[in-house]
DNA sequence: ACAAAAGTGTTACACTTACACCCATGT
DNA sequence: ACATGGGTGTAAGTGTAACACTTTTGT
């Protein structure tokens, strides 16, 4: 029996990547950059950093999109680890995933852009280097079930919002499409979403412009207190 | 920026744990034993073991489940893996856990023992040691999001049983009651399940015998092929 | 005027829930 | 005979899915 631990079995290393979704209204889309240095140098790869052996992964991964970002305090929720024996060329090395959603602004893009990171359309993954296509689609399955139970509308979309933006949302996470008077009374119903007087042209070539709703967040949270399911199959 | 590892970041252990839940036709439990050995011991723990820095942890923990089963070829489903620091006090220690279903049977009981592992009820677990309550709940949580997707009882069950059983198995694992007359409507009205000629008494005070039934494998192939989700909420 | 997307109701069907009594058997 | 769990049907309500045309605005 293998129970007590020796100090040679103390030879892993440890690292965290964070698959980061974000909608810019028409499609959904993740970030990647560029790998620098050996193993796979030019390689597209998920955002990820080493772990010390006193670190804490998920304080880590914060750090890591603190400083992508520009902006702290993120709700990441983790994957799994993922721990193959040679999914690294130099050595053992086991990577606990996050994922995370984010609203896109100017400011974020700006510091992307600085740091070195693209967005990718999220139903279009390049080719990654070691395992982190398995890590991104491990992620694509987790939003869609995430999106399956909770409206995750509120950290995708901006603060304001048109019913066809969120439809269009919800059908790129889920990969399906929606009969539009089906979804807006369904979403309507819930009560999530309030209108507002505001209205907003969705692209070039709309002429008639749509109305803006934002999210009804106090109903949000009573709801979720209670045990919500927003169950949008 | 941390993205060369050093020779010095390969500073980490891994472990394995596996969270294996078994139904009697009354209740539902899981199987723990005794820490032998410092840290903890005499404690309770999962079924756990070492991986070394050049194994996978699947199969590691398909090895585990071998010995103390004296089955082999178990369909283990990953957990996630376990990495706050100071989870062991030993050292750093991460762990990537595992859970499975398994059928009882005698063969089975008296290898279990042999190598000293117990039954708890899974809704009276005792305290363990590390973060294995935590691991525990993790799997039950999991369980349950299996179930109310797929029908487990072909792993659970034996080949026959009452409806009564799979009801009270259900329950167990979803942790509330349901109508009987319903239950059965919805169960029958899948076609998962086929009616045997056989009748059993389902305990000593039950004076009327209730018929057995049996899965439906074939069904449950073609319908989990096209997708289907059980859904049993 | 026309092109483009926004917006709007109804009906049929499927599923879920609530509910109470008789039945078969062993003791 | 009686105690115990086994077994059965119906009706109301709720949610889902399928379906096509009119409206508003920009060009």
């Amino acid at each position: 029996m293998r129970v007590e631990f020796s100090p040679d079995e103390f030879k892993v290393a440890l690292a965290t990547s964070v698959v980061v979704f974000g909608f810019d209204g028409e499609n959904l889309k993740t970030l990647v950059a560029k790998k620098m240095g050996q193993p796979f140098e030019g390689a597209w790869i998920i955002p990820s950093c080493i772990v010390r052996a006193t670190e804490d992964p998920a304080y880590v991964a914060n750090e890591l999109l603190t400083r992508i970002t520009g902006q702290s305090d993120w709700m990441l929720e983790k994957l799994n680890g993922f721990a193959e024996p040679y999914r690294n060329p130099v050595g053992r090395v086991i990577n606990i995933a996050y994922y995370c959603t984010i609203r896109l602004d100017e400011a974020l893009e700006h510091n992307l852009k600085k740091e070195g990171y693209t967005w990718v359309p999220s139903n279009a993954i390049p080719r990654l280097a070691y395992d982190h296509n398995e890590i991104m689609e491990y992620a694509k399955e987790r939003l869609k079930r995430r999106v399956k139970r909770r409206p995750i509308g509120f950290s995708l979309l901006p603060a304001e919002f048109t019913l066809n933006n969120i439809q269009r949302l919800y059908e790129c996470a889920l990969g399906k499409t929606f009969d539009k008077r089906n979804f807006r009374r369904k979403l309507l119903k819930s009560q999530l979403l309030l209108e507002t007087d505001q209205f907003i042209r969705s692209s070039e070539r709309a002429k008639r412009p749509s109305r803006l709703y934002k999210f009804n967040e106090k109903k949000y949270r009573t709801l979720t207190l209670k045990g919500y399911d927003f169950v949008y199959q």
